[in-house]
DNA sequence: ATTAAAATTTAGTCCAGTCTAAAAATTAGT
DNA sequence: ACTAATTTTTAGACTGGACTAAATTTTAAT
């Protein structure tokens, strides 16, 4: 019912990307968030961080690196270029709009908004994001004390620290809560940490142990790898 | 360098199909929109007005027929089924909420509304719909003044009718502009029609002609085509 | 220095949704 | 009523982005 035939496959490489294309977005959002200093982001690493398969990541940094987005060393891995980091940097500033956005004016939830973001920055139109952004009042954070970049890919001044590189006694004003999941959101809320909220540090216990933390519901231990996470400043400027 | 091999293509039909995709929910949205009374839709129609190849519409009825949300008579068109009209309005409500919600809260234009939330329907979750619907205090109609369906597809009552079916004289409301162009809108804008303006019928030409518009910045003919679409009702009550 | 384990890439499929070209059915024109 | 024009459907191919299985390279362990 079929006749076979014969196959010839020219196979002209060029392949255009389309730059704009979800899933190009979230390649380079999350290779932007993989990437500490210059080493490379291992192909296993990102396609893990993406729930795909390890050769659909590769498959993609082919073609990435192609359209000069990225700079991908077979074998050992690959790095954003300037322009793929400016791309992605567009993406963080859109996400961290809309995120403030849905909390300040939709009422949303500290742990509610990333999903939603993640869905939307893919769908609004640069109009609508630089709306919101003049609605909100050219905010210069996310709700969860995350720099918004601006058009040029520059952040704000960030004089902030981990929680846990204070020592005692000092009152801290909570900053910035990175990248937790929502249930460690509901959980620190409940807590009283917040972005804003001043606490005390207690106590911390040696060798990477617990910290405990006074807030304003009060006296908690937080284990010392969410205590990274906790970004304050000292209270008083 | 290619083995031709034997293939036994078994193609089972089920083919399940992905109820959320967003060109599902565009055909059936069309399908809505398209879809007078109970004359079936043309494949051809179907497709000029989604912008596709005549083929690919007849491939997607296929599938929508198999998922029981249209009814397909081959060579003869097809019709919504129940569960599809369903699918259309929760699509219908969506928009008409999204518009509201960027109008009044971003500042759209009328003429601006419609090409964004053309995306954002297909991205925003259920619970940012109704989020925005309370946020505006729950509307019951969109920018353009259409109505918006409620949870059961229902619509609110309608009393208004085409401009050019009132007799001279009478003071007018206007109450909705029907799927006008964005450069149609904007005209309309600078005659000073809009949801909620108040016109006088000053004259109708014979023939369907134009008929001669008194609106608050002067007085305009109108193209009878374009006054079927201007809907109106007696002003006072 | 080998070998075993882990990471990465290649090769080949699949799927949704589109397309074009050709075949079939319907509608219209005389 | 029959041919011509139009509409619709079938057949077959392509693209992006995923997958699995197998091959290859790198890293780690003896």
């Amino acid at each position: 019912m079929q006749s076979p035939g014969l196959l010839i496959t020219i196979s002209a490489m060029p392949s255009h990307l389309d730059l704009n294309s979800r899933s190009v977005q979230d390649y380079l959002k999350a290779l932007y968030k993989l990437q500490q200093q210059d080493a490379p982001v291992s192909t296993n690493v990102l396609a893990e961080r993406l729930q795909v398969a390890p050769a659909s990541a590769t498959a993609m940094m082919k073609k990435l690196a192609e359209a000069g987005l990225v700079e991908h060393i077979p074998y050992q891995g690959c790095r954003l270029t300037d322009s793929g980091r400016q791309q992605a940097l567009k993406m963080v500033r859109r996400h961290r709009i809309i995120e403030q956005f849905l909390q300040q004016v939709l009422h949303y939830g500290l742990d509610e908004v990333d999903e939603e973001a993640e869905v939307l920055e893919h769908a609004v139109s640069d109009k609508l994001i630089e709306r919101m952004w003049q609605v909100l009042g050219q905010p210069s954070h996310d709700p969860h004390g995350s720099p918004i970049p601006d058009h040029q890919g520059r952040f704000p001044e960030q004089s902030a620290r981990p929680l846990c590189s204070f020592s005692p006694d000092q009152p801290l004003r909570i900053v910035r809560l990175k990248e937790r999941s929502p249930a460690q959101l509901r959980y620190l809320h409940q807590l009283g940490i917040e972005p804003g909220a001043v606490v005390r540090l207690v106590d911390k216990a040696p060798f990477n142990g617990p910290i405990i933390l006074h807030t304003p519901n009060g006296q908690h231990p937080i284990a010392w790898e969410l205590a990274e996470a906790i970004l304050a400043e000292p209270d008083t400027p």
